[in-house]
DNA sequence: TTGAAAGCGGTACCAA
DNA sequence: TTGGTACCGCTTTCAA
């Protein structure tokens, strides 16, 4: 098979559509171009834009001269082809209207872009929407995937037989080993619990988020289990659905729920306190925190707005993104690593919109 | 040059590595793979799975079915080098911890998908940092570029030599023919001044955006336009970076600047007007709408939220990505069509944060 | 309808 | 240090 090289051969085998259009002004320049330019062999140009390859410093100036010249830039695809490695990550995610998941999105970029690697984006409608876009991370051969969505062990295999590292962030698959990155919420609600209770806070209510939240569920089992350890029992949980709305709905539901008005109420996540917050004061008129304490989970931008002031747990997001990565492209270095957990803490912010003893 | 095809000439010319690792557990399936084990040449089971191909009922079946067993996913990486299509959009964008972006990128996303597109996201610490990646995003091939960032004509320049498409997401260069999307500032700006003169305001103050956003000028500019036709002048200007904190301070300084307190606070985007919001409550005791009506632009989500109702002008952001990829894949298709600007009004949305005639 | 073969634009091994 | 060459895994003519 002979390459088409210099102009030497040209046009001999069956010259390609319109040999003007490719050398004026059509088609990209090529490591072949370069080479010819600057009257070297393919091979050696393809050298001298590694980094530690062997080169003359004369053959390093003519080719870079010459790629100038052209404007020549290498092509990732072909190189990922030959290198089996794409210097793709394919980040999985949900929710980006939310509070919470651009900023983890925006440092994930900022971790992968340090590591050489560059995001593909899978924004899901839904958590659930998986299946349909599984494929296509496959497809496009990514070095590793980050999911900050549930997967199932179905899934988690598909990617899995393709030798492909997955790490998780914030979630988990129970029963599973897998790589993953986890705010420790337990503890986080430990913390806010006892320090609700030690106030004298006695009634508690809780808005819960959806029940296909891992981290959700986690948050609002550890509150119910420190708050039964604390003597109390019975607290009530209504589920809400992340927003704002459903953090005030929630309320109104407690509300009716119990004889006696909750003095706290606990809200998986931050928005929905905000939601929460708004509604005991617009609605019902109540002084938070003096009628009611609301707390919630993650420390998202507006928890510190002047108007909520909330007391929650605040995730380090950099932290968790920075770990992600490293998780990831040490597995990517070396498949072989077994899987692991990494847990961080959380950290309380106190807010106003709770009275903490 | 002989490829290595079925296990007839196995091992004869240079038996790679390990065999057995590359056909039992190693290596993923190719196309060769799933050809020798439904007996076929490999031709054929790329031609199966294309759409409109030509290939019998019966080889279609064997195909998949042999395709099914291997777990075989076509590679991206090589389908892109030959068909010079690799299916990925280039989206830059910045501040994605602000409450806009977010909203823009997921919209971005939903509609890329649609096209059949992969976001491959290029997420900026600041607008300014472009220089860095724009050599990635051109390494990458992507089909088009979507630019939510200010790019220097040099820049475009460096992504028009190589014939990749771009568009512009709120953003368009001056004396600069290209394509772009974006929202009506300056209509947005005039009904929100003409409104708020109907209602009597005569004493206006602006919070402007960060020098270098193009939409934030314009709504400036656009505002004071007004003011003047209306016959008012002299309206102080402030200048904030589009955050919390910077709508709280810009309000601040109006006050300090003018004899008087202004009536009104018109804020370059919806953050800062909400910091503007809760520094006039909390730290001047302000009324609002009754002493200071506040007004902002975009519509992002806690503009809505009970505490603020914001009286803004709401972005169509979901139309806006729409008509940004449309006009991008347009491009793709057929890169002779010439630059094209679209122009999409924005909605008043009529919150309590100001009075409004 | 099917298979053989020529690339796409690189990397990497080899001998010179 | 340099050039020749064999791929990476797919699409796409071109004959059969």
């Amino acid at each position: 098979m002979v390459r088409r090289k210099a102009s030497s051969s040209k046009g001999v085998k069956k010259p390609r559509v319109k040999l003007v259009d490719e050398v004026s002004s059509g088609r990209r320049a090529t490591s072949y171009d370069v080479a010819r330019l600057a009257g070297v062999s393919q091979s050696a140009v393809s050298r001298c834009l590694q980094p530690g390859a062997s080169a003359s410093a004369k053959m390093r100036e003519r080719v870079s001269r010459a790629a100038l010249e052209l404007g020549y830039t290498p092509n990732a695809i072909a190189r990922s082809l030959i290198t089996r490695r794409s210097n793709l990550i394919a980040v999985l995610i949900s929710n980006l209207t939310s509070l919470y998941y651009p900023e983890v999105l925006s440092e994930l970029s900022a971790h992968a872009t340090s590591h050489g690697e560059r995001i593909l984006l899978f924004a899901l409608p839904h958590e659930s929407d998986i299946d349909d876009v599984l494929d296509q991370v496959l497809q496009y051969q990514v070095d590793g995937v980050i999911a900050a969505v549930r997967l199932s062990p179905q899934q988690l295999a598909a990617i899995d037989h393709r030798r492909i590292p997955v790490v998780f962030f914030n979630r988990y698959l129970r029963d599973h080993p897998v790589n993953s990155v986890c705010c420790d919420q337990v503890d986080g609600a430990r913390i806010l619990v006892t320090r609700l209770h030690k106030a004298g806070h006695r009634r508690f209510g809780v808005i819960a988020g959806p029940k296909d939240s891992v981290v959700g569920e986690e948050r609002v089992r550890a509150t119910i289990e420190r708050l039964q350890e604390l003597g109390i029992k019975d607290t009530p949980v209504v589920r809400g659905g992340y927003d704002y709305e459903s953090g005030a709905a929630g309320l109104h539901e407690l509300i009716k729920l119990g004889k006696r008005a909750p003095q706290v109420a606990v809200c998986a996540n931050d928005v929905m306190a905000i939601g929460c917050i708004d509604a005991a004061r617009f609605d019902l008129g109540f002084n938070v925190p003096e009628q009611l304490s609301v707390v919630g989970f993650d420390g998202v931008g507006p928890s510190t707005w002047r108007s909520y002031q909330l007391t929650t747990i605040r995730q380090p997001i950099r932290r968790m993104a920075e770990a992600a990565l490293m998780l990831l492209m040490d597995r990517v270095e070396n498949p072989k690593l077994p899987p692991e957990k990494r847990v961080l803490s959380g950290q309380i912010m106190e807010g106003t919109s709770a009275r903490l003893g």
